[in-house]
RNA sequence: GGUCCCGUAGCUCAGCUGGAUAGAGCAACAGCCUUCUAAGCUGUGGGCCAUUGGUUCGAAUCCAAUCGGGAUCACCA
């Protein structure tokens, strides 16, 4: 039952009746009543003092009078100052938890049976440098939202488009044929992506030491950037590559190659997927027949130096170049063929979402407005899933220059983390080695999920290589271990849950009642959090759960319950409660284990 | 300079479609394991919600200005 939707439907009448007033159930706005008062939903009344014409406590007086002898469900109500609390009976809420006890995936849609697809893209990484902590967010923004969306019956596709080409792939490429003598991740027992990283910061090295040498000759700076040797020959191997040179397409195929497989280990380890992946070297030059398509309908214009421009300024944005005046093309160029290919080839999509850092804001207001004035009216349907970065103490991090939080260090050190903690507290001695490894994997990796999908992604967030990730207080492990905790209760009971049958006439603990209305809630925190593509709705909504559990089960007990209906009411909410643990985490690519 | 985002406890973050005395965690301090897993629970201290005005019965929340931080405005990606 909405119970919301109940109350106000209740409500409207009585206020009409009373006041005068010609409102409908959905001007009723009700809201969670605060722990500190008794009750379940709180009416605000002070926006009816006026046509009550009497005081705030009066009016809630008036209306809870009403209101209780309207429905058996509504047992009590209390006035504090403007604010009505209305309390259900504990009958209700138990006929509540029966009908979420029942259904095991309380909350989720079916699968595709919303009829909406939506094509999701993320991740995205270049192939000249190890994936760092930046992508790590990105990686567990897009999966996360991704399954978030599943929950609610969507169809949802997940695409990485790989950045595999560019100047920038080059800078490695070239530095590795000046400086690496062979040197392969067989050779130097480097993992790939690693081994290709550091000839990126190779790179960056030696030009820098070529542009100091050219300005102590007097060169101007920017003269010399363009001018050191190390870039120049970069410029001509991107030039060798477009041309299909044999020895160019050989040594980036073998480098990328190199990389995929580092890459490879790291999605694993972090537990992420694609439906399909795209390469950019295949994608690169589609647009530039849309370029044509759009200077013919007049929406783009030539500019006398050649480059093909449109003019956003009428929308609050700049003139931007969709062509190189040598008919090369720029950025968005395959950005506007790559969207335009995907709704051809799946024509059936609803909607496309890009997972992408938001120093990339003003890229996809400008794509998006171009779309739109292409005539695509999918534009609209087009959006930036747009994150914050992840700072350091010190500020940005810079892959060239090293000051990085590099993935494959970071969950490794979780790991471990997981592991000593973990083996002190000696709970692990009937594992056997795999079980152990699996348990420190799940534990660290939650903790790093949990830590990263719990901040808004909209906002930046800090993150300090000083201080390792916490396991304790508003953590992933947390919530594991209050999973961990119900798991084994349940094998404690050792009986199946399936028979037990929940009776009617139970008086709720406190703990109890507040464990049912917390669970109720669960379809509109995963509906809340797919709208506004948010995972942190659903993190902090599971600690609160979890937190919630651990005071429950500080306060009474499952298995040395006397009363065996309330014994078996009990086992049916901590099995419910472990179950939707289970299935939020999930949303957030977090596995829950058995026993930790 | 234009545009956009952000300033909440010492630190990391919730709360922001306006509502009661602004919440968690970490860190500090004090309690709770012969009782279903103490990665837990309970309590104490800690705040001019950047500042100033405005709208409102009511503002951390909405609006404006100011100060502070960041991003972006490439024929880079």
């Amino acid at each position: 039952m909405n119970i919301e939707l109940f109350l106000s439907t209740q409500l409207s009448p009585i206020i009409n009746e009373l006041f005068g007033l010609s409102s409908t159930p959905n001007d009723i706005i009700l809201q969670k009543t605060k722990k500190e008062f008794e009750g379940d939903y709180t009416l605000v009344t002070f926006p009816f003092i006026k046509a009550a014409k009497t005081t705030p406590e009066k009016t809630g007086e008036l209306i809870g009078e009403k209101l209780i002898l309207s429905n058996s469900l509504i047992e009590k109500f209390n006035v504090v100052k403007g604010f009505l609390n209305i309390s259900l009976s504990n009958n209700f809420w138990l006929s509540e938890f029966k009908s979420i006890s029942k259904d095991a995936n309380y909350g989720i849609k079916p699968y595709k049976s919303s009829g909406k697809q939506i094509m999701l893209e993320y991740s995205s990484p270049n192939t000249n440098k190890p994936l760092h902590l930046g992508h790590v967010r990105n990686n567990l923004l897009g999966f996360a939202v991704a399954s978030i969306l599943k929950t609610q019956g969507h169809d949802v596709i997940k695409v990485n488009l790989v950045n595999d080409r560019g100047i920038h792939i080059c800078k490695s490429m070239i530095a590795w044929k000046l400086f690496g003598n062979g040197e392969t991740p067989l050779s130097s027992g480097i993992k790939g992506d690693h081994l290709v990283g550091k000839y990126y910061v190779e790179f960056d090295k030696a030009f820098k030491k070529e542009i100091q040498t050219l300005i102590a000759n007097g060169i101007s700076k920017e003269e010399a950037e363009r001018q050191a040797p190390i870039m120049i020959k970069t410029q001509e191997m991107l030039l060798k590559w477009e041309a299909n040179d044999p020895e160019t397409i050989a040594l980036w195929k073998m480098m990328n190659s190199w990389v995929y497989d580092g890459f490879q280990v790291s999605y694993k380890k972090l537990g992420v997927d694609f439906d399909s992946i795209y390469y950019e070297s295949n994608t690169y030059l589609l647009g530039k027949e849309i370029v044509q398509e759009g200077l013919s309908k007049g929406i783009f214009y030539k500019k006398d130096n050649g480059s093909i421009c449109i003019d956003l300024t009428n929308d609050g944005l700049d003139e931007k170049v969709v062509l190189r005046s040598d008919g090369t093309s720029v950025y968005i160029t395959q950005d506007l063929g790559t969207a335009i290919e995907r709704f051809k080839e799946f024509p059936t999509i609803n909607q496309m979402i890009y997972t992408v850092g938001n120093e990339q804001d003003y890229h996809f207001k400008v794509l998006f407005k171009i779309l739109s004035k292409l005539g695509y009216d999918w534009a609209d349907e087009c959006y930036h899933l747009s994150y914050g970065m992840v700072e350091l103490p010190e500020g940005k991090m810079k892959s060239r220059e090293g000051t990085v939080v590099d993935a494959d260090d970071l969950i490794d050190g979780m790991v471990f983390t997981a592991k000593e903690t973990t083996e002190e507290s000696g709970k692990v001695a009937n594992f056997n080695d795999d079980e152990k490894e699996e348990l420190y994997h799940t534990i660290g990796m939650g903790a790093l999920k949990y830590f990263i999908l719990k901040v808004d992604p909209k906002k930046k967030m800090l993150f300090d290589p000083k201080e390792s990730i916490d396991l304790h207080g508003n953590t992933g492990p947390f919530i594991q271990y209050a999973h961990a905790r119900i798991k084994s209760i349940l094998r404690d009971f050792n009986k199946s849950t399936e028979s037990l049958t929940i009776s009617d006439d139970i008086l709720l603990h406190d703990k109890e009642k507040e464990l049912i209305k917390f669970q109720y809630d669960f379809p509109k925190i995963l509906e809340e959090s797919a709208n506004s593509f948010n995972p942190a709705i659903v993190a902090n909504y599971t600690y609160e759960l979890a937190k919630l559990f651990n005071q429950f089960y500080n306060e009474c007990s499952v298995l040395k319950e006397d009363n065996q209906s309330i014994k078996d009411f009990r086992i049916k909410l901590i099995e419910s409660t472990a179950r939707i643990i289970k299935n939020s985490m999930e949303c957030l690519g977090i596995k829950v284990p058995e026993r930790m």
